[in-house]
DNA sequence: CCTTCTTGTTGAACGCGTTCAAATCGGCGC
DNA sequence: GCGCCGATTTGAACGCGTTCAACAAGAAGG
């Protein structure tokens, strides 16, 4: 009964065994997101799937537990091209608009090749029953993962931050990333060339709003706007769940 | 093939006809979102509502295209019943906290007892295809009421705001309700008290935010943010659709 | 070689949302 | 009465995601 769900990303395991499943796992992926590139989602039928890949339709499910299941192993995907496309941008560049400007465009530039199916990513992201809903415990470590970076965007600029805006901004601002990402899903201009027009003008309000909290004035709102920002991170709430407070 | 689907709300035609068909229409629609409320939408098949309204079930799909399109007649409906909750206040109250709080959470009253299968609701409402996608064509009327209603939450208020907030306001108050609502849909508090809570603190930081925005020094940020926002609101775009343009 | 256990694989079968050709109903002219 | 036509209703059938009992392939020990 334990197959080998346990671990999703292919390069968690030891790495060791190899076993022959490894090479169909492998196999059944990359034969789900070709297709789904070429057909999108909806078009794309696990028989089809299975039969691309040489497998049966069984043996497809023996590694996914669901046809969504397919779409985590998307997510695993593109963020690590992002966080590749990010990293020499992020070593050289130290102007805090110009860090989330590059992150932004590359995470853009990362998905771009799937937007034709990716209409279901976030159709299915939404659902609070969904292991693919983005505050899953199954999605955390993606999360974890995509927030880091917003941390380190910040972290490596030139602009001094309060420590209690450092704890919450990199969750924020992954938020913003999420917002960016629903508009270009819903975005039918040529190009995707509103969602970059957009995604631009609000980096830079971002950044002139992260600038603005600096001033005295203004702390004891933004303060307050931490508040309850904090309030809606943590869901799990009374139920006391001890998986979300660290880091 | 013109089927009554051409009426989606039951109000919207003549009202003379009366056609055999509208008594059908109702009952199914009546049963379905009690079995939607009784063990929620995934486990309500469109066979069980067809048998448990004494129809077949290609005749469950003569009046709705789909199951999906059950939820938009939920939609209607609970926004009505939304309206009606907050005339009252509305006509009395002044106060732009009070009466922002008292929609807030009326709208949290109204749609309690769907909080079980209102999962799936955001679910398929964050599919750019499908027609209950918030901003799709399908569901501008529903959208266009509600946005109504924040407008006349600013109006009936004794706080004076500029045109351009006047105009873009509203929108944005339906979008920070869209945002609630998608909290409370997560939220497995007993009673969903976060959810009342987080809408509460939040009322008070938007309100705050609304005078803030009318202090002179701080108009040229604000209206680079309404600018943007705007941006964000015509997503058809440059492909000129007319039907956006009215009101 | 035979057994035993885990791992990998199969394809028929189930229940679902949805479709559609065909049957039925209801009013209206004759 | 009869014929007609659109509105309504039916239920079998299709394709889908998913499940599962059964089977094959190795690996390990005797």
């Amino acid at each position: 009964m334990d197959g080998p769900l346990t671990a999703t990303a292919p390069a968690v395991d030891g790495g060791k065994k190899s076993r022959k499943g490894e090479q169909t796992r492998a196999q059944i992926l990359e034969t789900a997101l070709t297709l789904f590139r070429e057909r999108g989602y909806e078009d794309t039928t696990m028989r089809a799937i299975a039969e691309a890949a040489g497998v049966s339709v069984g043996n497809a499910y023996y590694y996914f537990r669901s046809k969504e299941h397919l779409i985590q192993a998307f997510y695993a995907r593109t963020h690590e091209e992002h966080l590749e496309a990010c990293r020499e941008v992020l070593a050289r560049e130290v102007g805090l608009r110009d860090r989330l400007l590059a992150v932004m465009r590359a995470k853009l530039d990362t998905i771009m090749p799937y937007h034709r199916f990716s209409g279901i990513l976030f159709k299915t992201a939404a659902d609070p029953e969904s292991p693919l809903n983005p505050f899953s415990e199954e999605s955390l470590p993606v999360r974890q993962q995509s927030t880091a970076l917003f941390a380190e965007v910040l972290e490596g600029s030139n602009v001094r931050l309060s420590a209690d805006m450092m704890a919450e901004l990199p969750n924020l601002l992954w938020t913003y990333h999420m917002g960016i990402v629903l508009f270009w899903i819903h975005d039918r201009s040529p190009g995707c060339a509103r969602s970059y027009r957009f995604m631009e003008q609000s980096v830079k309000l971002v950044v002139r709003l992260i600038s603005l909290a600096q001033i005295p004035v203004l702390r004891p709102l933004f303060r307050e706007i931490l508040k309850v920002v904090a309030e809606l991170r943590n869901r799990e709430g009374t139920e006391g769940n001890p998986s979300t407070m660290g880091t």
